[in-house]
DNA sequence: AGACAATGCGAGTCATAGCTCGCAAATTCC
DNA sequence: GGAATTTGCGAGCTATGACTCGCATTGTCT
């Protein structure tokens, strides 16, 4: 008869076996979401899928909301990652090949797990903890916001707020929008994708210089 | 004992009052998502918020999906009267004022129910009969497309297809996000988001001329 | 007025999915 | 080895919500 009931934590697990519990429980969400979508996605079913028991599943989550959540956290922090690298890479580069390496970065992001990230953006409903997917959104802007700062003397923009904020939605919707439409592009049509951005994003910025990226 | 049975045809509605309940309906649903969330909007709430028995709901509506998708075409219908509206007005127009124009539209498009588009965006899965949810922005590409091509000469842009889908789906992310991050906007705000927003498109059509619509 | 069709009703059925609970197995520590 | 604890199990409880069905009411046509 143990003193304390054990069922109580439902929270971080500290032995090896346990992480390994909760990494497959993320890795079967992810599976049986992009396989089945949202609403298909039962805890039952990941359980399953990954190996567990339901029980299990709920030891660490306290429901299901929270059980996407964590997946959502957890691919973010990947892409923010790779955000991240790419504007340390660029600070040394001129304006031009600088926006273009940052819109390179973009469609790398989106093709980390493009059908994960579709159903992101399609199925999961924003709402409740759910509602931190957007958390990338700003954690992105603070980000570029700086790099715009540093580069402030080469730009023609008034509102350093209002500029990034019309970058980051623009670049993220229109990569969004290009990997999901294309998701087979050959690396012809990605570079294409990457000019014409690259042209949308300058123009805005520097207006006077005409950039013509490709010949 | 009537020969052929009258609860079959769950389709279209012929007399006044039925119309009328159809309309209810739609109504309720609207609310009932605003209110409440994709999620809370069970068939059984819309009903009784209507004013109107489950049983007639499935009497015109097969499913929750069908009710939610015929009311995303009334929506989109609306939103399209607006734009092809506004298009026809800017006929005649310069380019830049043209632009402005149109995106002062997308705009006021947005402003037609807020809350409701919103909903749409966020928690409406895109799946089955809802992923023509999509439907609005091809007809939009469409639009935008025959215009570009009647100006073809003021701009300079050699694929119209890519052209038209940057622009449609750049304008759409800045609007949504504009109208959703600032549901309460003085109009000295929304003259602002529209200068920008028309300087970037116009960078991108015509990055010769620089366009400075203000003062 | 009377017959038949269209429309409306809502209690009740049915399936599903989220979640719990009591127990078993594995780990850790002495 | 064995006590204490962490981890895992999965049958089953419960709530909820989509949807049906038989009947009542309203409308139409002659």
């Amino acid at each position: 008869m143990p003193r304390a009931i054990p069922t109580i934590p439902r929270k971080s697990a500290s032995q090896e076996r346990s992480r390994a519990t909760v990494e497959a429980l993320l890795d079967a969400t992810a599976r049986v979401l992009t396989r089945e979508g949202y609403d298909r996605a039962s805890t039952n079913r990941i359980a399953s899928v990954a190996g567990v028991s339901v029980g299990s599943l709920y030891q660490y989550f306290p429901n299901k909301e929270a059980l996407v959540a964590a997946l959502v956290a957890r691919h973010n922090r990947e892409i923010l990652e790779l955000a991240r690298d790419a504007l340390k890479e660029v600070a040394s580069l001129d304006l031009a090949a600088a926006v273009r390496a940052m819109v390179r970065a973009a469609v790398d992001a989106h093709l980390v797990d493009p059908a994960l990230h579709r159903i992101f953006a399609e199925q999961v409903p924003r709402m409740g903890q759910l509602a931190k997917i957007e958390d990338l959104e700003r954690e992105t802007f603070l980000l570029v916001r700086s790099y715009l700062e540093a580069r402030r003397k080469e730009i023609s923009i008034r509102d350093l707020d209002t500029a990034t904020s019309i970058l980051v939605t623009t670049v993220e919707a229109l990569t969004h929008q290009f990997v999901i439409n294309k998701p087979d592009a050959m690396d012809g049509d990605r570079d294409r994708f990457i000019d014409e951005v690259t042209r949308l994003i300058l123009g805005y910025l520097a207006p006077h210089r005409t950039a013509k990226p490709r010949k």
